[in-house]
RNA sequence: CGGGCUGUGGCGCAGUUUGGUAGCGCACCUGCUUUGGGAGCAGGGGGUCGCCGGUUCAAAUCCGGCCAGCCCGACCA
């Protein structure tokens, strides 16, 4: 009966356990061309969960979503220098199309600043129109060197949120709300991802951008992942594209400007910051499947125990998401947050692996023996403990248990980071500490001179924090800390 | 683009040294027995061996050319 694990174990082989995870969870798999995804309906439902939960707080921070074309005039890049110069290695760009050359080639998007700006120059004349506030979710290509399913893919879906404002303070503002509010927020209580937000150094900034804000956390295997960027553009796009507007006294005035973005890299992150040697471990308030009621074995009375069950956690919205019934051949309940698996042709043993690579928050386990007992053994996921419940008490046990279960998470993951983060004074010493998870040094010991010798060594500078870990405003204020480490 | 490796059913591989007409594991289909931690047995389907050319009675195997992919470095949400 003992099989070798499913999986490869996370200590013999990091990257090849991350693989292993998105292929047996049916999350993703390569495209045809290089560098491209595709995305499974399991993970496709991550990712549905995640934008759901992105998009309601952008829209909170008072952004509109909107579309823009993928394709834009070569010419539009190449306003801004910097940001040409720090995307042109990477662009796709359309030549031909309808069987002839095409008068100016035209890029895929690698970001969309210069053609929301071309709008925007149309939609800015007064200071009236202030702030204006647009999100949008798309597709981006780059094409990237060495492509990783979900962390880097020449083609990514992403949000990117564009915007401009009246005054300096007020775009800082603005970037910095989106890096707390949006991404912070949804991170820490919804991933339940400890993060990092801080300052990108000048050699990490987005290409164009006056300023790069970023959420970073730290993955399993002590390794740095950015989640989220926020930038300041000041007026670096705003001139070149002519976004202007009558302030009160009748002056022209060009706009101060921020975006900011989040992609499918984050799935990529949920993998590696929670899963196990078992697979993935979806937080509860992320997952499609947030239980999964499990018949050991038909007999006397267990599936309708089990569908008694689904119909007591549905009726009293327990699980927090409405049912949506919709049975397959299979007979279980996919598009649901709780599932019966009563698909007893396949061993048990096989289908619990099954649940537990795709990293399902709570198992009921429900056989004849239990429903003679009068109860159903739960099962949590994070810690794989097992607890017979009696059924009358199963719905807000598991109610319970799903929350317990957030926020044992949040802190497992909160222990992890601190736990694997050094002090340090020196550059030798910062250096040794970030093979294995993150180090802290002070800004003005390392500086820009210190930051390309750790570059050598394939380390990098995740982000600069304030002494008690605040983002800091500026660059220029004192007693900065860098964060470095090993990233993806 | 530099260095290493690999192309054989859906996936993972053996076979290549020494040419003889393609095999194994997983997955899939059918049946029976099973089901409390990746089930067992029996039967079955599926591959012009990356592509093009050459040598030969005969090529997955030998020779020449091309193409693609993977891993390690520089770039990156």
């Amino acid at each position: 009966m003992a099989k070798s694990p499913p999986l490869t174990s996370q200590t013999e082989d990091f990257p090849r356990w991350y693989q292993d995870v998105v292929a047996k969870a049916e999350l993703a798999e390569n495209g045809p061309v290089r560098g491209t995804m595709v995305i499974r309906p399991y993970g496709y439902a991550i990712w549905e969960a995640m934008q759901q939960e992105v998009d309601a707080r952008i829209k909170a921070a008072g952004a509109q979503n909107a579309y823009f074309p993928m394709f834009i005039p070569m010419s539009y890049l190449e306003k801004e220098s910097a940001h040409v110069e720090g995307f042109s290695p990477e662009l796709a760009i359309v030549t031909h199309g309808g069987g002839k050359e095409l008068e100016e080639p035209a890029v895929v998007r690698p970001t969309s600043e210069t053609i929301i700006n071309a709008s925007f120059s149309k939609w800015v004349q007064s200071y009236r129109d202030l702030p204006l506030l647009i999100n949008q979710w798309s597709n981006v290509v780059r094409w990237e060197m060495r492509p990783r399913v979900f962390l880097r893919t020449s083609e990514f879906l992403w949000q990117e949120g564009h915007t401009a404002h009246a005054t300096q303070a007020d775009a800082a503002t603005y970037a910095l709300r989106i890096l707390t509010d949006v991404y912070q927020d949804f991170m820490v209580n919804v991933l339940a991802i400890p993060v990092l937000s801080g300052l990108k150094s000048p050699a990490e900034s987005f290409p164009g951008a006056i300023r790069s804000l970023c959420c970073e956390a730290m993955m399993r295997d002590g390794k740095a992942l950015q989640m989220a960027t926020s930038h300041e553009l000041g007026q670096n796009f705003s001139r070149m594209f002519d976004i202007s507007y009558s302030d009160q006294d009748g002056k022209l005035v060009n706009v101060w400007q921020t975006s900011w973005g989040c992609s499918t890299r984050m799935v990529g992150g949920l993998i590696m910051a929670h899963g196990d040697d078992k697979g993935l471990v979806v937080p509860p308030k992320l997952a499609p499947t947030q239980v999964v009621i499990q018949i050991v074995r038909d007999g006397e009375g267990v599936t309708e125990a089990a569908e008694a069950l689904k119909r007591n956690l549905t009726d009293d919205q327990i699980v927090g998401q409405i049912d949506v019934q919709k049975d397959d051949q299979r007979g279980t309940v996919e598009a649901s947050k709780i599932l019966i698996d009563n698909k007893t042709s396949v061993s048990f043993g096989r289908r619990s692996t099954d649940w537990e690579i795709k990293g399902i928050p709570i198992r009921v386990e429900l056989g004849p023996r239990d429903v003679e007992e009068g109860v159903g053994i739960l099962v949590r996921r994070d810690t794989s403990e097992k607890t017979p419940v009696p059924l009358q008490e199963l719905p807000q046990k598991i109610s319970a248990t799903l929350q317990i279960q957030q926020q044992d998470m949040l802190a497992k993951a909160s222990m992890r980071l601190e736990d694997h983060t050094s002090q340090t004074t020196t550059l030798e010493e910062a250096t040794e500490q970030a093979q294995e998870g993150f180090a802290r040094i002070p800004w003005k010991t390392l500086g820009v001179d210190g930051e390309a010798s750790l570059a050598a060594k394939g380390v990098s500078v995740r982000c600069l924090l304030r002494e008690d870990n605040t983002t800091p405003a500026t660059l220029d204020e004192p007693n900065l800390i860098a964060v470095v480490g090993r990233a993806y």
